[in-house]
RNA sequence: GCGGCAAUAGUCUAGCGGUAGGACAUGGGCUUCCCAAGCCUAUAACCCGGGUUCAAGCCCCGGUUGCCGCACCA
């Protein structure tokens, strides 16, 4: 009765369809023509959005991290100190002749000719990727400085937020290393050519979290035995793809230090918890060229796209020093923090024992919420043939579905609809979110919450009249049982 | 950014230089005791801007968006 779905092409069309149809995802700005890397989510998708927003605040919550929302512009001297004005940057060169592409910075510039047919250079996409903006209204105009002051930049990523807060945060932890600070927001790449629906954006949503550590205690996470035995699919940088227990990576320096195989794992964990499926999922390394400018080293969470292949929904960084050393020179700000010396992870309470002084290092789990969206949308699809009908249906994790359950009349009278309203109601009262339905067939109107996600449907029929018992219909199974209305919100949390 | 292809109701699509048609979906009604059934009925479209022509959804030019390839993805 269940099949998988269609061919690739079908199927990515039809996902695509659904989703504007159903009023997940539509093209911003579309009555004027659209824009390109822009999207809007519809109602139904900002439900979807939000329930994987809360699992990720709920999940890194149990981490004991606090979250932060800091601002979305900064002014220029912020990217000039983390790199992003310099380094955040495409430097192309093309042949006006022959077209090809040449990476400026690989030692050929405009001025050269074309190594391969020795036509003309011209710069292409040469531009900083961020997006620019004037804070306030530059004074004296004419000045090059003040022009130069007023400049404002919208932030590529949430983490910059975090580190400018550095210190603040570590007295809000009284001064202790570890902790870990989350932020979900905003960022905004101006891309060259954004494509792929949600896939490359110009403006998206990012989940970050920030966690600072005592350099010399990387290898020492204090629960990474919860999370060493898991096995993973890793490609190393320079390697084949194998499954290794955590542990396994860790100890043979596939993975760098413990911290960071923490957090893979703990990423796993998330993406395991909200219903991407396992068998989708790999840990991939970055190759040292690949790396952004402030890694050290980075392991992408990839999922497998029938549409894309494989793509990173999640990167998993080890910045090092970095962003706080570079704060501390440009802002001379010290972001040194006092350290009680450790042998073997037990701190060494003696009095009079000299504190040493560290900057801490970052890791950093950077999560792409757009892409897991999509990552959910296509992998939750599913065509199936139930009889002679075919049936659209997403599978999504009850916890995630952007609509819980939906009530229905069996047929459209009076009595019926006058009962379903209160059950509808007395579940809407319990804050559970339920939708309610009496237009056409009952087929009609379960075909409508598979293809939404919905997994649960209530009818109330004649028997419930009698009894006050109604159906739950299962939307993976299409299965019902009778249950008393009661004990109807259980069952939908169970 | 470059090149190729495409764009018609909510969705999928037909269309000849001369009245824009269908299917599904959607709203209303009938029917219906559990999976897009049936009947009646209603709403609803030529991406945008120029040009050619007596007349353009159709031909031409430019733009936008989408798909594919190249490039890019810190």
């Amino acid at each position: 009765m269940t099949s998988a779905s269609g061919g690739k092409e079908a199927r990515k069309d039809e996902i695509a369809e659904l989703a504007r149809r159903r009023g997940f995802l539509w093209l911003a700005f579309e009555i004027y023509g659209g824009a390109a890397g822009f999207y809007d989510y519809g109602p139904l998708g900002a439900l979807l959005k939000r329930r994987v927003e809360e699992a990720w605040r709920d999940f890194y919550s149990r981490e004991g991290f606090y979250e932060v929302e800091t601002t979305n512009i900064a002014p220029r001297e912020i990217f000039e100190a983390s790199g992003h004005l310099e380094s955040f940057i495409d430097r192309a060169v093309v042949c006006k002749h022959c077209k090809s592409f040449f990476r400026r910075g690989g030692g050929i510039d405009v001025s050269e000719k074309c190594p391969e047919c020795g036509g003309e250079l011209e710069a292409a996409g040469e531009f900083n990727l961020m997006f620019q903006t004037r804070i306030g209204v530059p004074k004296g105009e004419r000045e090059e400085r003040a022009l130069k002051k007023s400049e404002g930049y919208l932030r590529p990523e949430t983490a910059q937020g975090i580190f400018l807060n550095f210190q603040r945060l570590l007295r809000f932890n009284r001064d202790k290393l570890p902790f870990g600070v989350i932020q979900i927001g905003k960022a905004y790449r101006n891309e060259i050519s954004p494509r792929k629906s949600l896939i490359r954006l110009r403006e998206f949503t990012m989940a970050e979290a920030e966690v600072f550590v005592d350099p010399k205690e990387k290898n020492n996470h204090p629960r990474f035995d919860d999370v060493k035995d898991r096995k993973l699919r890793f490609v190393p940088g320079d390697g084949e793809e194998e499954e290794k227990s955590v542990e396994e990576a860790v100890r043979s320096g596939i993975i760098a230090n413990e911290y960071l195989g923490y957090h893979i794992a703990k990423v796993e964990e998330f993406l395991d918890g909200i219903g991407i499926p396992e068998d989708r999922m790999r840990f991939r390394q970055h190759e040292p060229e690949e790396m952004a400018h402030y890694a050290r080293d980075c392991w992408d969470a990839e999922f497998f796209s029938d549409r894309y292949g494989w793509m990173e929904i999640v990167g998993v960084a080890d910045r090092g020093d970095y962003d706080l050393s570079t704060h501390a020179s440009h802002s001379n700000v010290d972001m040194g923090v006092h350290v009680q010396p450790q042998v073997q992870g037990e701190v060494q309470a003696e009095a009079g024992k000299a504190k040493t002084k560290i900057i801490p290092h970052v890791i950093e789990p950077s999560y792409g919420v757009d892409r897991i969206i999509y990552a959910l949308l296509e992998s939750s699809f599913y065509k199936e043939q139930v009889g002679n009908e075919k049936r659209n249906v997403l599978r999504f994790k009850s916890e995630i579905a952007p609509i819980k359950a939906a009530v229905f009349p069996l047929l459209n009278r009076n009595e019926l609809k006058i009962k379903a309203r209160d059950v509808f109601q007395k579940l809407r009262d319990e804050a559970i979110f339920v939708e309610y339905d009496d237009s056409g067939s009952i087929g009609r109107r379960y075909r409508r919450q598979d293809e939404t996600g919905t997994p649960y449907c209530i009818t109330i029929d004649y028997e419930t009249l009698e009894d006050d018992t109604v159906t739950i219909r299962e939307r993976d199974t299409m299965e019902q049982v009778r249950v008393a209305i009661a004990e109807v919100k259980d069952a939908l949390l169970k």
